[in-house]
DNA sequence: CCGTACACGTGATAC
DNA sequence: TGTATCACGTGTACG
């Protein structure tokens, strides 16, 4: 099976493999004009082929406007849509903000030619047309847990390795959990590619410390999540 | 000819100018509740006005999304969602040019004066406010630049190096500082060994824009180490 | 006529 | 248990 229909909802909660296709291929029943199968069909079938690659294509949208969306509370498509607008405001008002402080500070300096510059810049324009709504709220993304694994690879030396989605302050927030942990850590290395975080500590500890270790470890990142402000609209 | 559409909520819809050229008509009372087939049919009924009030729900987030995104070229529901997705970068990269606009700002006027202003800035709010979460306001150390290299590998590439001494929560502040310079970051890679730590971050930028983000990191760093005092918001 | 885009109802699934 | 979301195939309108 091809798994057409696979998406990031089902990688993420994945579904067994039905087969899908059993009884609407044969199909032609329904009261249909009087034109034999043959032609009727492949249209037909053109029709679900396209309507498959526009699912996907729109799934595919979403998700990559999850990812450049902090903020992300459900993994709903309403909640990441609405996720979005939330920050695109947040956003707005942000460079308001910024804009009139630059502009503070540009009237302390008294070169014209700067003022100039920055009031010609496209950056400018487009703050002009902005308009605010709301008060900023607090951006905070919960920490996705893609993969951890923790191994033992000396007599005293505990491998972690964990890998999470990278979102706003993912690095902070986890920098934090760890420093909060009161480890042992000999070597630490974050590594950021692409939407993904990559993280590698090797920890002096004991053997039978390894389960405890990561429990730890997704306690406190799941404690972490669970402080964020309940966003309610 | 059934064409049991949606109406009820099309009525309450407030943008009248478009609706995608879906068939909405009016609503036929299909469904009767007088079935023999009692608990399953009312079953049925129940999901199919749970998945109708979904489906109006995903559209009314999508035209929100609409409303707030300009320059929308094609009414698709993929194009709105790929539109969204470049505006939100499209802001990303402009709060970043004004972020580097202000700091230039900055350290073209050295005096006291405005060295108040900067510390009111919005760039050390966020400082602030991502670090208030805790309500930690311990006295911490200065992060000590040992080494600071910016480079340039490629068309649009700039290699950062930056090695630091390595004291008590200072991979957080390094992490918020450069999660607040809000740079087009390729990949980060931050080692800590002994008492040192390693930065390396390959950077999407200009060439002409070395020296300014130098300067950047240098004078976020320093900043950090003056703010030490008020963190008390 | 053909391709695109949408809404619809339905069965399956996760919580 | 019911109540959410989701993918799927289909009919249909528009260019």
């Amino acid at each position: 099976m091809e798994n057409i229909g696979q998406s990031y909802w089902e990688s993420i909660h994945p579904i067994e493999d039905y087969s899908w296709g059993g009884l609407e291929e044969t199909f032609s029943s329904h009261y249909d004009s009087s034109s034999p199968d043959g032609p009727h069909s492949a249209t037909v079938s053109k029709n679900l082929a396209s309507e498959r690659n526009r699912r996907k294509r729109l799934n595919d949208r979403l998700f990559a406007l999850r990812a450049v969306v902090p903020n992300i509370t459900k993994m709903d498509k309403a909640s990441i849509i609405k996720d979005a607008i939330e920050y695109i405001q947040i956003l707005h008002d942000q460079e308001r903000m910024i804009q009139s402080e630059l502009i503070e500070l540009e009237s302390r300096n008294l070169e014209p030619e700067s003022l100039d510059l920055c009031q010609n810049s496209e950056f400018f324009k487009s703050i002009e047309r902005s308009k605010n709504k709301r008060g900023v709220n607090q951006a905070f993304d919960p920490i996705e847990i893609l993969e951890l694994n923790v191994s033992h690879v000396g007599e005293k030396t505990v491998l972690v390795n964990l890998k999470c989605s990278k979102r706003r302050d993912t690095i902070v927030k986890l920098c934090e959990m760890f420093e909060s942990l009161k480890l042992n850590i000999i070597t630490a290395s974050i590594s950021a590619f692409s939407q993904s975080l990559f993280n590698t500590l090797f920890i002096q500890a004991e053997k039978e410390e390894i389960g405890i270790l990561k429990m730890q470890i997704e306690t406190a990142i799941s404690a972490l999540n669970h402080l964020q402000t309940p966003i309610t609209m």
